[in-house]
DNA sequence: CTGAAAGCGCTTACAG
DNA sequence: CTGAAAGCGCTTACAG
């Protein structure tokens, strides 16, 4: 069907305009060094262009300059449970990629091995650059530094970086729980439980705690042990807390499913949340919109994330600098933290 | 940092196999004709290709071919609300395209007008087919449409196709909603009821309880006007049952939030689940598995689409044909209609 | 059965 | 200030 001649390439325009395909060239690209055009034959090529319909012959470009306009994506989806990691990672990186006129090279892995194998292929000549995020296990790190040393530009998506010199977009997890902890203090709780799961939340908690000079009861930080962060931790934590009548009047959970199986256990042994115990859960899944009460949670601004990575990997493949960064953690307030003067 | 040198190309095995480089290409492409090359040689080829560690420039060969190795996706996402339908699209997509060695142009959007902004900009030469998913509004049908008669293969994704001659990969949502309310039917409910917000999950409701010649009370279908998929319409649903003293032993849902706003409903009202009431949601959300009781759910097979879609729109961009296709809903069973005998 | 040559559309030294 | 020419790496008629 599609005429390949119907695209108008550089001679066209050239030939319009009546100059060099050389000047056409740089005019359209803004590449004209410390020499000047005239600017009415700038401006007649910029016209013919757009009344040509021109749009550069992207391959043609990366023959030429070694470029693919194309940066891999290489999602560890590991023990991903709907925390919307995956999709909101991928909402930022579309949304740069679209700006920078990236096409995407996407993988998404759920074993160490598939991993492993995709990142030692990946670098071989498609892209320029690789984003790497997900589940991290210890073994892949070598994998991800040895393709970097192999000349590839590799920015990473985890919490913390795992090389000095392999550029990061962080979150700081500490700071996170910090913040959820303070907010329920500020809505007036007095004793404030959550459940451990993650070290480095557990750690934002208490120092939330301390800063506000409330000693922590024993008892208020419940261990979730195998249960890592599913909803029955959270039954669990409300059923010993209820037995041993140490329930804490806020709970800063550590897992969106933490806090509605806190909620719902809650709300089967008679607790009212928000008016008698506030909850808050972390990774503002979607779901934290629609059940009731809705669910305050921490937001681990994925999306926003994603769009740095791709900034950054960008800027390295072009030979500019990148430094790690971290994100801010944002707290989504709804009903399951709310206070009467709300 | 990467030496460019350091990628092999076809001259190089040529030089080190002594034989020309469009001799190697053959080859490496398995585009012999109906001749044949001496397979000693040909395994020459192959083996220094190898040991070179040749990977063929994707560029050079769009260049030349005219073909770019890239398939834009166009995603509608306006109502999504956590169906998980984006994240398991792409995940579908992203899987073919690995296998067939693609790169993706993604593109997300939220209002009608991006969407056509980019629909008409797209197919302007940087990419060999475009998928079309996601929520559909009638005036898009032009765009896309019109995008397909400028010679861009399209493959849309849903529930039917748009136009006869765009192909779509569909579900049937009739056959889906008809799946739950006979699963519900099996588990021994004599009374099932929905709650009406797509007509043709509606009708396959009605459908399952005719072809069991079970007479539909009028209020065992509950309409949710504005409240459409969201929990309160579940909420609403279960106060008007019981206030009528009408609720049903099984409810086909036609959300997952629907599901959840239910069984909130409910087991607030003292009335057990799946005990006393069987329930079935609709989209397999992330969070079907994690809630207590878990809830058993019709899957829109998202992935399995997206992958079927790239597979399509692959075979059109090369010549080949395409026709519509549906895919089979699945009914993932969890705790929410278990019975005594499961 | 194998090879020489043209050309896809672009960018970039280099020359004037 | 502008242009002619080379070349990125590949594929494909065409010739032998």
């Amino acid at each position: 069907m599609q005429k390949p001649s119907a695209r108008p390439s550089l001679k066209n325009i050239a030939e319009e305009a009546n100059v060099s395909v050389s000047l056409v060239s740089k005019v359209l690209n803004d590449r004209l060094g410390n020499t000047g055009v005239t600017e009415v034959i700038a401006e007649k090529i910029r016209t013919t262009a757009k009344e040509l319909g021109y749009r550069k012959n992207l391959s043609a470009e990366s023959l030429r300059t070694g470029r693919h306009n194309a940066i891999g994506v290489l999602i560890h989806r590991h023990g991903e449970s709907g925390s919307g990691l995956t999709g909101n990672i991928v909402l930022g990186i579309t949304e740069a990629a679209r700006e920078h006129n990236q096409k995407l090279i996407l993988n998404f892995f759920e074993r160490d091995d598939e991993f492993i194998e995709m990142s030692e292929t990946a670098h071989r000549g498609m892209m320029d650059g690789l984003i790497i995020g997900g589940a991290l296990h210890p073994d892949l790190k070598n994998h991800i530094f040895s393709i970097q040393k192999q000349g590839l530009p590799v920015v990473t998506i985890f919490d913390q970086p795992i090389h000095p010199k392999i550029v990061n977009v962080g979150m700081d997890q500490k700071l996170a729980q910090e913040m959820a902890t303070l907010h329920l203090l500020d809505q007036g709780c007095k004793s404030v439980g959550t459940l451990s799961t993650h070290p480095e939340r557990t750690r934002g908690y208490q120092k939330a705690m301390k800063d506000r000079g409330i000693p922590i009861h024993p008892n208020w930080i419940q261990d979730t042990g195998a249960l890592r962060y599913t909803y029955q931790a959270g039954e669990a934590a409300v059923k010993n807390w209820l037995s041993s009548d140490t329930l804490p009047d806020g709970i800063a959970a550590q897992s969106d499913a933490h806090a509605m199986g806190i909620i719902n256990s809650l709300h089967a042994g008679g607790v009212k949340v928000p008016e008698q115990v506030k909850v808050t859960g972390f990774d503002n899944s979607a779901f934290c919109e629609y059940v009731r009460p809705t669910i305050t949670s921490v937001s681990q601004v994925h999306e926003q994330r994603g769009k740095r990575t791709m900034e950054m990997v960008l800027d390295l493949s072009k030979g500019k600098n990148a430094v790690h960064e971290e994100v801010q953690p944002e707290l989504i307030l709804r009903g399951s933290s709310r206070s009467p003067k709300d």
